[in-house]
Formats: C-alpha cells, sequence, structure tokens
DNA sequence: ACTGGCACTCGACCTGGGCGAGTGCCAGTC
DNA sequence: GACTGGCACTCGCCCAGGTCGAGTGCCAGT
C-alpha cells in the first residue's frame, strides 16, 4: 500500500511530466509542488514507486516518467474529472445547435472534441440496433427496381436500391409501405425480424417474391451496416508531439485509417459508461504509446453509440474526460430534440 | 530553348530524385542512364538547367533537384501519362463494383485512390448543382412536421427535417409530393427554382404556408450543401517522407482538415481535365510543398464532381496520373450503372 | 562541342571532452 | 523511525575539431 505523500508525488510527476514533457527529477518536483518534504525525501518515495513500476526512468541518471501502471493510478484514484466552464458549456450548445442534418452533427462533434482537447477525436453514427425505426419509405425508381429508404429515430437515413423479381404495381407498392409501416414504426430494430415475418404471406402470389427480396434488404440494412461508420477529425493534432515522432504517428494514423481497428476499440467497453484505455491497454499494437477516452452517447436515457479521443498516453486526463463527457452529453440532447 | 539533350538531363533527374530522395549528381546520372555523353557535359547542361532555374542545389557541392518550375517542364512535356495494367484495371473495378450505396462508393475510392498512388486520396461527393432529381418524397413524422427526401441521380440522398407553420394533411401532403415530383423529376437541380415558383398556387390558402416551408426547405437543399462535402483517405502515407518531417507534415494536415481548403483546391480547375498543381502553383500556403493531381468524374458525360491525390512535389507523376485517371473512369462507370 | 583532369567547397559523420541534471547512499538530526 | 544534507557517481547532451567524400566549376586539350 502506497503512503498518501506517494500518491501525491505521483500525482505531481504525471502533472509536471504532462505539462512539460520531460522526465522530471526530485528537486524540481519539490520547488514546484509543496509537498512540505526535502528533495532527498522526495527521491526515496521515487525509489518506491519506481520499486513498484508506477514511474520509470528512460535512461540511468535522468528524471522519471509515469509508467501506464502510473497513469492508470492516476486516472484511477488522483485525477478528478474537470467540468467544463460556463462560457465553454455555451460554446458546446451554441455550436452544435447550428448543425442541419445528422451528417453535420456528427462532423461539427468531431471538430469541437478536436479542437477541445487538442488531440484526434472520433465519432461513432448513431448505431442502428438499438435504435427504432421512424419510418420505412419505398419508391418505385423503374417498374421493377425500388428504392428502399429507412430512417431511424436518431435521424439516420439509409438508402438501398430492391431489383425485383417482377415488376410491382403502384398500389401494390402503397399497400406494401401501409402494411410495413404500421408494423415497425416505432419498433426497435431487433424486434424487426419477427415482426415481418409473415408479410409476404398477405399478398398475391405474383408480388410474394418482389415482398421478400424488399424484406430481405431491410433485414440485411438493419444488421450489415449496423456499427460501421464513424467520422474521425483533428489528426493534425497529433504532430504537436514532436518528440519521439515518426515511429509513434505513423502506426497511430495507421490505425485510425482502418475502421474496423477503431470500432472495436471503441466497441470493447459494454456499457455507456466512460472508459480510459492507457498504452497497453490497447490490444492494437500501433495504439500502445496512446490512449483512448471514450463514452456512449444516446438520444434518450440509452447510449446509441460512441464517441471519444485518441492522444498520446501522457495527456491531461481530467481535462480530456470533462471535455469527452461534456460532448457526449450535448450531443446527445442535440440528438433527442431532432 | 533547351536543347532535346539537356530536356532528357532533367527527366533523368526528376526520375533519379524520385526514386531516390536524394540530390542527384552528373556522375551518378550518366551511369545509370546512358545518355552517351560525359559527367562533365552533363554538368554544362545541369549547370544551364539551374540558370533556368529548372533545377537548385540545396547547398553548395551537393546534387542537384528538381525546382517546382522543373516538375512542371517534366509533366508538361516529359511525362507521359502511365496507364494501368489489365490486372490492375480489374482489381479496381472488382472493388468498386461491391460498393453497396454511395458513400460506399466514395469510401472504397478513397481507399483504391491512397492504395494505389500511396499518398493522400481526396474524393468530393458528387455534387447537387450539376445533378438532376430522381425523386423527392415527402414524409408526415407528426402534424406539423415534414421529412423531406431528395434523391439525386447520382445515388446521393439529402434530408431535411420541415417545421411547418400549420398542420397539414395526408392528402394534401400526397397532392404536393405529386406535383411536386410531376414537376421536378428528371430536371437539374438549377432548373429547380423556376419550376416550382408558382407551386403555392394551387393550394388552398390555409395550406400555402406549409407548402412555401417546404420549398424553400428544398431550394436550401439544393445549394446550401452543394458542394461540400468529401472523403479522404491514406494520410498515413505522409509519414513515408520521412526526410524534413514534423515541418512539412503539420500544415499538410491542417489542410486536409479544412474542407473549405481542399474544396477550393479541387475547384479550381474549371474544367474536369486532369490538372496537376505543383508546389507553390497551390495557393494555400500549407501546400506549397506537395503536389495535388486532380480529375473530375462523373456519371455521364459531364463530370459531377472531382478526386485526386496530395502528395509531395517529389511524386511520381506519370504513376500517379494513371492511377487517378483511370479510377475516375470506373468511378464513373459505377454512377453510372447505379 | 565534348572530354578528362584538377583544385576547391562544404555538408555528413565520427571522436573526445566538459557540463550538468539527476541519482543512490550514508551519516547525522529531530 | 522518518527525514535531511552532503557527496560521489553516472550518463546523456552539446560543442569543437578533424576527416572523408561527393559534387562542383573551370580550364586546357582534342
Amino acid at each position: 500500500m502506497l503512503s498518501e505523500r506517494r500518491l501525491q508525488v505521483l500525482r505531481a510527476i504525471v502533472q509536471d511530466y504532462v505539462g512539460t514533457e520531460e522526465p522530471v527529477g526530485s528537486k524540481a518536483l519539490t520547488e514546484r509542488h509543496n509537498l512540505g518534504v526535502s528533495p532527498a525525501t522526495v527521491r526515496n518515495d521515487m525509489s518506491a514507486l519506481e520499486e513498484e513500476g508506477y514511474i520509470a526512468q528512460p535512461h540511468t541518471s535522468a528524471g522519471r516518467i509515469p509508467t501506464d501502471k502510473g497513469y492508470r493510478l492516476f486516472v484511477d484514484r488522483l485525477a478528478d474529472v474537470k467540468p467544463m466552464t460556463q462560457p465553454e458549456r455555451r460554446a458546446i450548445q451554441n455550436f452544435l445547435d447550428g448543425a442541419v442534418d445528422l451528417d453535420d452533427v456528427v462532423a461539427r462533434t468531431v471538430r469541437l472534441l478536436a479542437q477541445l482537447t487538442r488531440q484526434v477525436a472520433v465519432v461513432q453514427y448513431p448505431s442502428l440496433t438499438r435504435s427504432a425505426v421512424r419510418h420505412v419509405e419505398l419508391l418505385a425508381l423503374a417498374p421493377a427496381r425500388v428504392m428502399l429508404v429507412l430512417i431511424t429515430d436518431t435521424g439516420r437515413v439509409e438508402q438501398r436500391m430492391v431489383d425485383c423479381p417482377a415488376p410491382i404495381g403502384e398500389n401494390t407498392l402503397a399497400d406494401l409501405r401501409a402494411r410495413l409501416n404500421s408494423r415497425v414504426t416505432g419498433r426497435r430494430f431487433t424486434d424487426v425480424p419477427l415482426l415481418v415475418q409473415d408479410l409476404p404471406e398477405a399478398f398475391e402470389a405474383e408480388d410474394r417474391g418482389t415482398v421478400a427480396s424488399v424484406l430481405s434488404t431491410l433485414l440485411e440494412t438493419l444488421v450489415e451496416r449496423t456499427e460501421e461508420r464513424l467520422m474521425i477529425g483533428g489528426t493534425a493534432n497529433l504532430t504537436r508531439f514532436t518528440h519521439d515522432f515518426p515511429l509513434t504517428i505513423q502506426p497511430v494514423l495507421e490505425a485510425l485509417e482502418e475502421q474496423v481497428v477503431l470500432l472495436k476499440l471503441l466497441g470493447e467497453a459494454q456499457d455507456s459508461a466512460m472508459t480510459v484505455r492507457i498504452g497497453h491497454e490497447n490490444e492494437y499494437e500501433g495504439l500502445n504509446s496512446t490512449s483512448v477516452v471514450s463514452v456512449g452517447y444516446g438520444s434518450g436515457g440509452e447510449a446509441v453509440a460512441k464517441l471519444g479521443v485518441v492522444g498520446p498516453t501522457r495527456m491531461d486526463y481530467p481535462g480530456t474526460m470533462g471535455a469527452v463527457r461534456a460532448v457526449a452529453r450535448y450531443v446527445g440532447q442535440i440528438l433527442a430534440e431532432s
């Protein structure tokens, strides 16, 4: 068990290192934080902290820097989420209020997060699985060609072309549209398959093939691109850490290009609570020197997607967590309104 | 006027420099290209080329590197666009054929371009201005709330919420939908404003406000986001030029984040022909050390948007231009089919 | 007009030495 | 027993000096 003072020392090391980006020594520590003890004492404490694996020396006879384990302790026990100031909150809200559609909401959110945290922002589009159907529209573009438009309660719109086995009449299409909507409007995606199962039976034999095509396309749309899309921004912020440069930036950029990796990253924590993954806690190798702060957001009580930021393990955790939390909250509000 | 041999020397310099990323000297030149003359002669030629501003020395007594002017001459007179090989063409086509919707087409195109050129790819969404309306759909989500869905002939779908001044009946809405579609379906966006101008007059006084709201939202949609969206990818490729690093990568990343800058960049050349902007020819300062190769693409004969790549001025111009041209061609085909 | 030779320039690279931040240890003090 | 001041030691950083070699410009010769 670490004594109270040693925790203070660790906290001071993290804070200083985050500020200066340079290994911090015992003397500098006592000067900048009034710990009430001498450098020599701090040296002993640091030695103990190193023993326990919370800090390390990049090379003999240099200052110490926190390890992943050190940051973990800091985040868990020493850091308070720093709330946004009133003007900041207002700015967030104003900026998001100007959005015209879902794409715009997501785009603005990314920009906002990147600016606030000065890091790389990642925002997942509201997921389909947990959302509900607001409306299904069917449009005959050609005799045997139907466009399916699916509108969700989060404002997301998906469209698909359906090639029908046989031409379909305008009346039949209207009938199908009406029946379909009366069954699925307002229902969860996960419930839809059961609800439409017996729908073809209500139609003439000649139309059943077409109805089946439409339905199967609908069901595909529900599952297929479920969690697929996301938007990132603020990659230029990666260059602020000109320190251990190209070595670390390249794999990070590569990881960011791989949506699969990012989606897995965001998806890892099951619940929508704020999650911080530090350095090697990230499974993907390229992100071993970065931390990911993520949280769920949603239009109602329930989270429909996640957002977060990717930055160096040496980041301002309290500030970042505060910004991420605040942005998630306001995005949720915007979605609920629209 | 430069003699034929001097042009050959310039070509050789560009090719070598692009390959090695190192200043190239007279001796190396004669060894790798059989110019049929001695290094001393080449030295004289290089001296003349330098005089004219086509090449320069990074520091006294080092090899020469091409200047922007040198690349310009190379592109204009010395380089042939390198056509894609048959397997490459097939691969492009196969990859793009798998796309399920417009977003997917654009996303795949970006990936493809980035991979083929090993540079940063930029793809603009098919523009609204030059495309035509395929269908307009109106959905009553609440008594005084209508969702407007606009489908273009390039497969793009835009949606907007319309808050109506008064509740609108289902019949009136159907009427409006029918009238609207009969007027605008198949028409160019630029023609739409005139075509719908007198539409409110066909309705009862109580509904005119609502009709006007819907129309104004429609018109806004047509102009507002006209050229707005684009997608980029392959930023990790920037790190391949580990040479004059953070200095150049930062402003480039920043430029790429600014969609406005990119759109201006793509939009600069009015016609849809292949355009190469080299170094300082780019107005935006951050891109002064990069070249931009762009070309228009479209579903029919006419270009509806542009795509291109951003890379260091020291790039393989023939190969890049070949890849860009090929991708643009196949994307056009895909759009025409869907 | 081209070539071979030659002196010269100047950045890249290596080496060695001094500097200083930071450490670990130990004896001394409260 | 916990803390402190002192001291010797380590080791990366930075600078100066020296060498090396690629590349140049010029000139005399063919």
